[in-house]
DNA sequence: CTATAAACAGACCTATTAGTCTTTTACTCT
DNA sequence: AGAGTAAAAGACTAATAGGTCTGTTTATAG
């Protein structure tokens, strides 16, 4: 009965692998040849596990990608109290992740929607899903901060939302610079300035 | 004598298709014969001009990529008064220019800088000197904007001038879902509220 | 008008790609 | 232990890649 659970394992094994190597090298710059080297395995396992490079990736998308950038920027501001200290709390974590980890599947996200953007509309729209959750979650912590008290009540939490998520790509986008260190410092920085003009403030 | 123009004029042509194609297709994922097939080129005309693949690459970065991102986003900036106003309308336009034409080199810089990362360094140098060059210009005009009384004088301006770049680079690589209007008024409206906080206030 | 070189055409070469197919190994269940 | 199937191996194919090379066209200078 545990075969199952065996076949599991390998299809995971591959897929993990798999994404490292997507990673590094970008989807079409890398040969399914690519990723079985580094994993010592065959053309038969692989094509006897996935019907195709295309079809191999989306289960990526689906099974990695998405729990990460779930893990990562969504769950741990999901019901919380305090939004705006959560999500910079949160946003600073993740790029502390991104700084030590060479491997950190949220900026991947960024990547991939930049190289299939106008290739593949069927990954795309794998890609914008994680997206589009992630958004709908901060416009959703956002009002729950206005209704607890925690950011002003004008405040626009879709357009917020909006210039998180873009100042976290971006952000991401730049580290790979190299001088990842202070770019998060300067990031967060101006996180918290702005989040100053959102919060709540006491009626005078 | 008008040899070297006329040399000239077709390498422009090659080039600028090239960009098109390289932009539309990622670098990896277009072959030359793409391009020629677009110019009903040969071979053979080709690599006349241009000694490989890559060589033809940096030529068009550091012709027509870096023009444009000087004109659309670092020119309109230099030596202006009003810096944080000056910004804020420069990256409307270049995102309204970006929003109709299909194709607008500000943002391709980003799609290659991902598409490179890891992959070729020489590449990757041409590229984030681009953004280097937009980095200095931005410092220069915010603390500017000190001296002629235009901003905080505690605002850092690196880190502003940081978050401004990860901030256009986010909201570029989100505009490609499509709705990219509302994204552009969103940004907006965010950044100028995001400009009230450093922009210099009268001494009470 | 002709010599000369620049500009271009396109067949060709070698390496690599995604994917197929037949064969072999490893396991499980009776 | 042996049958039967899941898992994996790897040779093979057709298409495509970057790049070379030889030959042809085109244009200019004398």
């Amino acid at each position: 009965m545990d075969k199952q659970l065996k076949r599991m394992a390998t299809m995971q094994r591959i897929q993990t692998t798999g994404l490292e190597v997507f990673y590094q090298k970008g989807y079409y710059n890398t040969s399914i040849d690519d990723i079985l080297k580094e994993l010592s395995l065959s053309k038969g396992a692989f094509y006897y596990h996935f019907q195709s490079k295309e079809e191999f990736f989306i289960s990526i998308v689906q099974n990695l990608l998405f729990r990460k950038v779930y893990s990562d920027l969504i769950a741990p501001i999901e019901g919380q109290e305090d939004p705006l200290n959560n999500i910079l709390v949160c946003f600073d974590n993740a790029l502390e992740t991104a700084e030590h980890n060479f491997l950190d599947y949220g900026f991947v996200l960024s990547n991939f929607i930049t190289e299939f953007n106008g290739k593949n509309p069927d990954i795309m729209n794998y890609l914008q899903d994680i997206l589009k959750v992630w958004e709908v979650n901060l416009v959703t912590a956002l009002q729950k901060g206005k209704t607890d008290g925690y950011v002003d009540r004008h405040v626009d939490s879709e357009a917020v939302a909006t210039y998180l998520i873009s100042s976290y790509i971006g952000i991401r986008t730049l580290m790979v610079e190299g001088n990842s260190k202070i770019l998060r410092y300067k990031y967060i920085q101006q996180l918290r300035q702005y989040f100053k003009l959102i919060e709540y403030k006491e009626p005078a």
